[in-house]
DNA sequence: ACCTGAACACCGTTCAAGT
DNA sequence: ACCTGAACACCGTTCAAGT
């Protein structure tokens, strides 16, 4: 077996690599939100001209599905054959949302996006693999999943992981006339409250997944 | 009782109204996305200055309020004392989802607006009504509310009404290796089905409300 | 009171140029 | 091969001005 040659390069070694700008864009989404991101500040963030960048992404939608990627690192696969799919459902979809939930504003940005990634493909095969396997026809197969990837990402979507906009939102509603939205006012604080935590998010996908498991096989 | 006078002005009645600048931005929304929208191109359209919209709405965000006002006239009101609480949820959820439907650009664009017109109130005081009356606590009433909302938007969000669009999807995943990826290709008419319709929503949405009337007042 | 026009500080991206 | 700088066609919004 040959060695695989070490290219020996001439000229200066490159100052940018596809995942460090990739990386510098995440950090500034996650900070600033969706409208931090700009090509020129992110040039500016890497000490570079505005259009080095465009040498490694030819637009910034280009640039954003890296970014996607560089966001998901460790979403846990799942195992098709599961003893349990239930409880494996669970814990896949969960993990995915607490991927998600460390980044809401690339949720925000990138809600419409179809993956396409091979290790997002791979994840996709391995529900619906378990799906199809765990007695659902292939209908209820792609029904559950669509219903269970949208309530994640719904979900993350709307997070407010910041403690105190969650205060702000539980003042504001506690403000309200008390006798025109007693339900409102009284229930302020949980509210508030289901606005951001992972147990909330469990408390709705737990309850997804029973009602997919017995609405099963029914003709019509 | 005095008649209330007519003001009689003088100069020339006012080229635009709030309503009338909202239902533009809605059409331009609708027609080419959430990128279309533009103060600029709304002035353009509207055949007058742009900044003669400021004399109506202080920012492009308050005039989003409008618009998101504007965009849900016919959402009905949830009963809460109706006779079959799952029944009603259904019915309530399915009609604004059918709303949200017609709207998606502005879905995306406002995903993380908690509703504060009084009629969007009104709707919440009425859902949470309904919720704790039918034998749910607090606690749960608000989870469940939370759930619903969440899957209902990240539905509305997700939805690729545009029936090429969904053709598109079909065709990028039937060309995966079938190999690799055997459920997703087999599943590929499916999968691509289940991006659009009000059929798909309802397939999640019955199981979600199966699954919070099974897990009631249970301890933990 | 209502509308206009110029200007400021931003965008993403193209293009020609430098080394 | 990799990076730069100027330019183009856009943004939202401020400010001073017109009638």
């Amino acid at each position: 077996m040959q060695r695989a040659e070490t290219p020996q390069r001439r000229g200066p070694r490159p100052m940018l690599s596809r995942d460090e700008i990739a990386a510098a864009a995440l950090d500034l989404i996650d900070e600033g939100g969706v409208d931090a991101l700009s090509m020129r500040v992110l040039a500016a963030q890497l000490g570079v001209a505005t259009m080095a960048i465009y040498r490694y992404f030819a637009t910034k939608d280009e640039l954003l599905d890296a970014v996607t990627e560089a966001a998901l690192p460790g979403v846990t696969m799942p195992r098709p054959h599961a003893p349990d799919w239930q409880k494996e459902l669970g814990r896949i979809f969960t993990d995915l949302y607490r991927a998600l939930e460390r980044h809401p504003g690339l949720v925000r940005m990138r809600l419409e996006a179809v993956p396409k990634t091979p290790r997002a493909l791979a994840w996709t095969e391995g529900v619906l693999s378990l799906l199809t396997s765990a007695l659902f026809s292939r209908e209820e197969a792609v029904g559950a999943y669509r219903s269970l990837y949208t309530y994640t990402f719904g979900f993350a979507a709307f997070a407010t992981a910041d403690a105190r906009a969650r205060a702000n939102v539980r003042k504001r509603l506690s403000a309200l006339p008390r006798e025109t939205y007693p339900e409102i006012v009284g229930s302020a604080p949980e509210l508030a409250r289901t606005l951001g935590t992972a147990p909330q998010f469990e408390f709705g996908l737990r309850r997804l997944i029973a009602g997919l498991a017995i609405t099963q096989p029914t003709t019509t």
